[in-house]
RNA sequence: GCCCAUGUAGCUCAGUCGGUAGAGCACACCCUUGGUAAGGGUGUGGUCGUGGGUUCAAUUCCCACCAUGGGCUCCA
């Protein structure tokens, strides 16, 4: 959703945005004197301004708000731009100080508004419509007539930080949103509407997936008996996969010594997000927030040959990292969390393959859930972390985040770059994917790294029967279960394909007469390994439809006394269409080939 | 962690301008035995997020905390 688009920055749309979060301004202002405004750009689906406001606002004060907008919209007001020194803009902000902080950017050349790095040192510009002027460098609609005042709405109160810092000051953000037409609003937050349906918040407590519960703690979930199968499911398949694919599988404990984490290097990079240690006669433990430790352990357990090489350590590892309170989100992002982990231990001439046979598997995982809408992301360092966030060893980062791009680019796989999002041992390729809500997340990774090989004096016995030392990937295609399964309640709208449902047949006797049939076609079915339920309830026919649907049960079968005669099915399926009279044994043939192949069809 | 908002039954919500609360669904029981998305009745269920304060009296007002939601920061 956040993905790059070229032309929605030359767009019609995004003019009529960025002057809407223009007028906001103004209006914001007129009733705000004293407010120092910052800056105010289109975004995917709307526009916000960040403002220094001098009282508080509420959701209320929007209503007045876009009353104005809607007053100065009116007013057809021309947008004009103008070309001026750095002297003169510091002159018309002289009471703004983050204009003049921004004026200052400009000028050194170097920044944008963002604070990042331009290539070119950009002139100043301003914009100017009715009262209010803005150091601007566009593009914006010739007249405030081109907006349409009822396309525009005024969403939400937030908070931001000044140039995205959190040292920096927490400034009063206004969200909007406009459209070129009424009903492309309309669209829009009907849009809305039918993404909160699919919540996998929602969902999860409706399906009876997971729940939080405040005395186990916020960012813990409890699996209920529907998502301990889902998890089951994807645990399986990530076997087979990972099996097919050559990966060993390993187990380690929850928690071990400090000193592990001393020596992974982990701890001055991760403290702020693991939970506090625990003291024992005198010695300190964690409990683990990865498994890339204890696996090196495993690697150095004994001297290593380059015939084994390479060498997979897979394991579904539970962690538990301090998430702060803010960032827990759902089951995206928890403090409990099960990694479909795994370290892969390569030589160099290994890497390539190795690291695309990963990105292989991502494709394959992608294919099978249908998942299409995904942005692969080389995450890289940054100059200025280096020695704070990352490793301090420029070359090793250069050489490495070369190979991932020359394996990714001669395998002609589409990704994008971005600058300091790489983990601190070494660059990475994330899978991004959005929330239904718009939240961005990665989902899947897989990582390179460079720096713990080193401190765990990792080494294998190479053809000349020389010590060389490996690289590690880290990967985690099915992200975590908790990730997974959110993202996927969300992708399915709850609507799981039949391998993955938690309960696959609903069976449904029509009257009291059938029970005897319905709990006879359940233990049959279960009997093949087929997660089926019977419903005797003394509801109605059409309300133990009604509940069946609403749980999204891929297949009901509904039986009478005519079915029960003739020891047959009548086969409901959740789109709604409908097989009378097939003889269970054909229902049952159906439902093993739809589980066997993990078809997406029902 | 930061800014803002919210917190009444398992769920979705109403309500009390300070005198300890109500609906629908869910659940239990009874009646109903019905052909593809809600049959009817009765009933159970809440120290109104937690802890303080003000008050004759607090679910309601004030404070703190906790949790959740929308963002920021951060991330699998």
């Amino acid at each position: 959703m956040s993905q790059p688009n070229q032309k929605y920055e030359e767009s019609q749309l995004y003019r009529i945005r960025h002057s809407a979060a223009h007028i906001m301004a103004q209006a914001v202002l007129e009733f705000y004197p004293g407010t120092k405004y910052t800056i105010g750009p289109p975004v995917e689906n709307g526009f916000y301004y960040d403002f220094e406001l001098p009282e508080q606002i509420t959701q209320e004060d929007l209503e007045k708000i876009e009353k104005r907008m809607r007053q100065i919209i009116a007013g057809h007001h021309e947008f004009r731009k103008e070309v001026i020194s750095a002297d003169q803009a510091r002159k018309v902000f002289e009471d703004q100080p983050y204009k003049l902080e921004l004026i200052e950017g400009l000028e050194k050349g170097g920044l944008d508004e963002y604070g990042e790095p331009l290539d070119v040192k950009p002139e100043i510009s301003l914009y100017r419509h009715d009262t209010f002027t803005d150091l601007c460098r566009g593009p914006h609609v010739e007249n405030t007539k081109q907006i349409n005042p009822a396309a525009v709405k005024l969403m939400s109160i937030a908070g931001a930080y000044w140039r995205g810092d959190e040292k920096n000051k927490m400034l009063t953000r206004i969200y909007g949103t406009a459209w070129e037409k009424p009903d492309d609003l309309k669209h829009y937050l009907k849009m809305l509407e039918e993404a909160k349906k699919r919540d996998h918040r929602k969902l999860g407590r409706e399906l009876e997936i997971f729940i939080f519960d405040d005395e186990v703690g916020p960012g813990l979930p409890l699996w209920l008996p529907n998502g301990g199968i889902l998890i089951e499911e994807l645990e399986k398949l990530a076997k087979e996969m990972e099996e097919r694919a050559g990966y060993v599988r390993v187990r380690t404990p929850n928690l071990s010594k400090e000193d592990l984490f001393v020596h992974s290097g982990h701890l001055p990079y991760y403290a702020e997000s693991m939970y506090p240690p625990m003291e024992l006669e005198g010695v300190k433990y964690y409990v683990k927030p990865m498994n890339c430790p204890m696996h090196h352990k495993i690697f150095a357990a004994r001297p290593r040959s380059y015939r084994e090489l390479p060498l997979r350590l897979a394991e579904y590892g539970t962690c538990y990292r301090y998430e702060k309170s803010g960032e827990l989100f759902g089951l995206m992002r928890v403090r409990s969390m099960q990694m479909n982990d795994a370290h892969l231990y390569v030589a160099e001439d290994q890497f390539e393959d190795e690291f695309m046979g990963v990105i292989g598997l991502y494709h394959e995982y992608f294919k099978l859930f249908g998942i299409e809408k995904y942005v692969m992301r080389l995450s890289l360092h940054s100059k200025a972390g280096l020695g704070k966030k990352y490793v301090d060893n420029e070359r090793l980062w250069l050489k490495t985040e070369d190979m991932v791009r020359h394996a990714m680019t001669s395998h002609n796989v589409p990704f994008v770059e971005a600058q300091d999002e790489a983990a601190f041992y070494g660059p990475k390729i994330d899978v991004q994917i959005w929330s239904v809500i718009g939240r961005e997340f990665s989902l899947a990774t897989n990582q390179v790294d460079f720096a713990q090989p080193a401190r765990f004096d990792l080494k294998f016995v190479n053809k000349d029967g020389r010590e060389e030392m490996p690289l590690v990937i880290h990967r985690a295609p099915l992200s975590t279960h908790e990730r997974m399964v959110g993202f996927l309640i969300e992708h399915y709208a709850g609507a799981f394909p039949v391998w993955l449902a938690p309960e696959q047949v609903r069976v449904i006797p029509i009257t009291d007469a059938q029970n005897e049939y319905a709990v006879q076609i359940e233990s049959q079915l279960r009997a093949e390994g087929v997660r089926a339920g019977a419903d005797l309830s003394s509801e109605r026919m059409n309300a133990k439809i009604r509940n069946a649907q609403l749980f999204k049960v891929p297949y009901m079968l509904v039986i009478g006394a005519n079915e029960a005669a003739a020891g047959q099915v009548s086969l409901r399926a959740r789109d709604g269409s409908q097989q009378n009279n097939i003889p269970l044994g054909e229902f049952m043939a159906r439902v093993k080939d739809r589980i066997i192949r993990r078809a997406a069809d029902l």
